[in-house]
Formats: structure tokens, sequence, C-alpha cells
DNA sequence: CGAACTTTCTACACGCCGTTCAATTCGTAC
DNA sequence: GTACGAATTGAACGGCGTGTAGAAAGTTCG
């Protein structure tokens, strides 16, 4: 590795820490690059020679979150037995919304309206990471799923990519799973979105609380059993 | 009423429509007053007559948006006989989805980050748009409340003006159905957002069915029977 | 070593934005 | 008709993303 692609690594990295900082202090847009040129004392056009536009830098960003975000989450599954499905989710579901409080900034930048103008591509890593957090919730689901399913869907109706993915992984698993897994994954979306926007603090002092009931409500539904936990508020 | 106070309520009324024409053509960041001020031959200070600041705009434009979105579902509420309790679930729920594909940059106004810099007021009409809103859902939940429920929260644990509102309306109401009311609300709201935000549309087809699939087992966790409807697709 | 080339960076320009302010028009009321 | 106050203009300030020209510095090859 030369000295300049050392260097190159390293200004690239400093860019994105100083924008991840300017991100959690000010919110996704104070990801200005003037800014960060300010704060690495640049010119803001030397930052091109590093991401050819804003959005671009945003993209890496967004990517890095996201792969941050299933990280935790995984890790959190894997600590929980695959012997307690029903804990796996719950340690899953708690991962996602105590990550998106920690990073409320960054949850907006994945979930929300990232910066002023900005268009997520079509595919690139950002992409990606969604697709594996979708594998994720598919294992959660298989693990849990027992009957045929109704039959309403196809693997037709499902994005191909992540079909032969989800297909590969689980072979016995039917379309109808995958349907299941975007309800679930909808269902711990609704209440942290709500949540770190500020629909929820304003209504209820117990947000935590609320979200545990209604994933206790999605595990038994499930037809797994929730893991049995003390009673606790906060 | 002086020819003054009209012109004065055309012109705000005028503001008010051509930055929602923008917001619907680029979304909240296209409400810009200097956009606004051209679109009407006028200059960016002159609607400093009209609104102290963007924000104050910006907030008008959400409280706008929010009660025409409430006025819609509890009409469509209405329009189911109070005998069928499940219906009226899903046709308030079916209205909140097709209002927001309908008005996808109205919902990221609410809903989401509305602009650049943009700090919600504590006050205001938004919130009681937002009050409203969270009492509509508290009545589908109270025709449907049966049980006393396990009696984990008190009222203490919510908004004190929203707790009295709903006390005084539904008397015999536990404090746990206010509770499962915030869990319905994130329910119907996780779908809706992932769709408007392009997670979902990426990754299936036919988003309609999931929303509706997932609605129709919300409907029977509240021991509700779910309109019996034709299976469709699309 | 030194010349040729590439990468990085500065300086400046353009057009966009929200906001402020003195000056000016113009409807209204006395 | 004149005085008042609301509405509006036009210019200014600072900030933004993005280009472009040219200087500076690293790298490669003769």
């Amino acid at each position: 590795m030369t000295r300049r692609e050392r260097l190159r690594a390293e200004t690239t990295a400093e860019i994105k820490e100083i924008a991840l900082k300017l991100m959690a202090a000010g919110g996704p847009d104070a990801i200005s690059l003037r800014a960060i040129a300010r704060d690495m004392g640049m010119t803001a056009g030397a930052i091109y020679s590093y991401f050819a536009t804003r959005d671009d830098l945003v993209t890496t960003l967004i990517a890095d979150l996201y792969t941050a975000l299933v990280d935790e989450a995984e890790s959190a599954r894997d600590a929980v037995p695959a012997a307690d499905p029903g804990g796996r989710v719950l340690a899953w579901a708690q991962t996602v919304r105590e990550w998106a409080l920690a990073n409320p900034q960054g949850f907006r930048l994945i979930y929300g309206d990232p910066v002023p103008g900005y268009q997520p591509p079509e595919d690139g890593p950002a992409n990606e990471a969604e697709h594996r957090a979708c594998r994720g919730l598919t294992g959660l689901v298989a693990a849990a799923w027992t009957g045929p399913g109704p039959g309403s869907y196809t693997w037709s109706d499902f994005d191909p990519g992540l079909a032969a993915d989800i297909r590969a992984t689980f072979p016995d698993l039917p379309p109808d799973a995958v349907a299941l897994t975007l309800r679930v994954w909808g269902r711990m979306h609704g209440l942290v979105a709500l949540e770190i926007y500020g629909h929820l603090r304003t209504l209820t002092r117990d947000p935590a609380a609320i979200y545990r009931d209604e994933m206790i409500a999605l595990i038994t539904s499930l037809g797994l059993t929730p893991p049995a936990t003390p009673h606790q508020r906060g």
C-alpha cells in the first residue's frame, strides 16, 4: 500500500467520521461539504476528490450505518440460543429500538428523508444491507413457521434477488412466509419510527413498555413463547 | 370584511396552495420562500407579512394536512356501521394508507423530517390534529375492548391532556386500552412508512396485500371479526 | 536526478436558500 | 386630503452544493 493510498484511506475515513459527528449533532441536514471541510481545515471542493457528489457521501454513510445496525441485531440474536426462537425475535427487536435511540439521526438517515434532494440509488451497498436485514428477519420467521399458509403469494411477488436468496437459504419456506416477514418488519418498525420522530414521546412517558408489549404480542402471534421476563418499566 | 382583509386571506391561501404544489412536485425540501414568491410574482421578503418564518408556514401546512388526513379517516370510519367494529378499523387503516399513497410528500411532512432545520413546536394545531387522530384510534380500540387488561399502565403514563380527553369520552376505559391504542397506531404506521420511504416497494410488488393481511391480523388480534372481502390483489 | 503525469487542493464563480432592513407604494380611515 | 399602517420591493448578509482553472505535491519512468 503506497503512501498515497494510505493517506487517501485516512482522509476518506476522516470525512465520513466528521460527517457522522455533524449528523449526530445537527441531524442529517447538517451533513454539508463545507462544514466537513471547515472541520478538516480544507476547502469544500477538495472533498470531490473522495466523493463524486454529496449524495455519494450520504449513500456511503447510509450503507455503513445500516451495516452496523444489522451487525448489532445479528449478534444480539446469536447471543440467544436457537432453542428459544421467541427470545431471538425479542433480542432482534430490542436491538433495533435501542440502536435507533442511540443513533436517532442515523435512523432518520436510513429510514427517512436523508438530506434535501437526495435520491437513493437503485443498487449499492445500502440495498445490500437492507437485503441482509430482510434475510435475518426471514430466519427469525422461518424458525417459527409451521403451517403451509393460505398460499396467497407467489415468489414472483417479491424482489427476484431476495427471493432467490431466501429460497437458497430456506428451501422449504413458502412465499407466504416472506410476506409474513415483511409484516413483522413493519410491526417492528412502526413504533420505533413514531418514537424517533417524536410522535410517541409526547403521548406516553414509557415508549419502551409499549414497544415491549407489542413485541411480546408479535412473538405470541408467531406461535412462539415469549421469554418470561420480570415486569419492568422505563 | 374589508377589502384588505379579503386580499390578505386570499394571499395567505395562495401561499399555502403553492407551497403544497411545490411540495407535491419536489418533496418537502422544495418548499422554499423564494420559489413560492417566484410562482406568485412577488419577492421572498413579502411572504414575511404572512408568516413570521418559513417554519411557521411549514407548521401551518402540517396542521392542514394532518387535519385533512384525520377528516378522511373519520368519515371513512363513519361510513361503516358501528355494528361492524372490525370493518371500521379496516376502513380507518385503508384510508390512512391510501391518503399516504396519494400524498406521499404530505406523509413525509407529517411523519418524517419535514424540512432542513425544522423543529416542531410543542403546541400548535399540528399537535391538536395528532390528538384528534389518537382519539379516533382510541374509539376504535374502545369498541373492541372487553377485558380489564393486566393493569400494567396508569393514567400518569400518558400525556395529561390526552388522558383527560379520553377519560371524558370513554369513562370506563382503563389506561391499558390507551397503551393498546398506541400499539395499534404503530402497527398501522409501520408498513405505510416503509412503503412511502421506498423500503417496501423494492422488496415486494404487492404492498397492498401485505398491508391488508396485517390489518386483518390486527383486527383479529383485537378480538373483532374482520370483514369478509374477496381475495383481491393489487 | 529530473521530466512527465496524476492526484489533491485552493480560489473563485454561479445560482440557490432564509432572513433582515430601509425605502417605497398603496389601501384605509379620519 | 392628509396621515397612518400594512404590503411590498430591492439590496444585502451568510450559508449551501457544485463546477472550473490552476497551483502544489506525490508518483512513475527515462
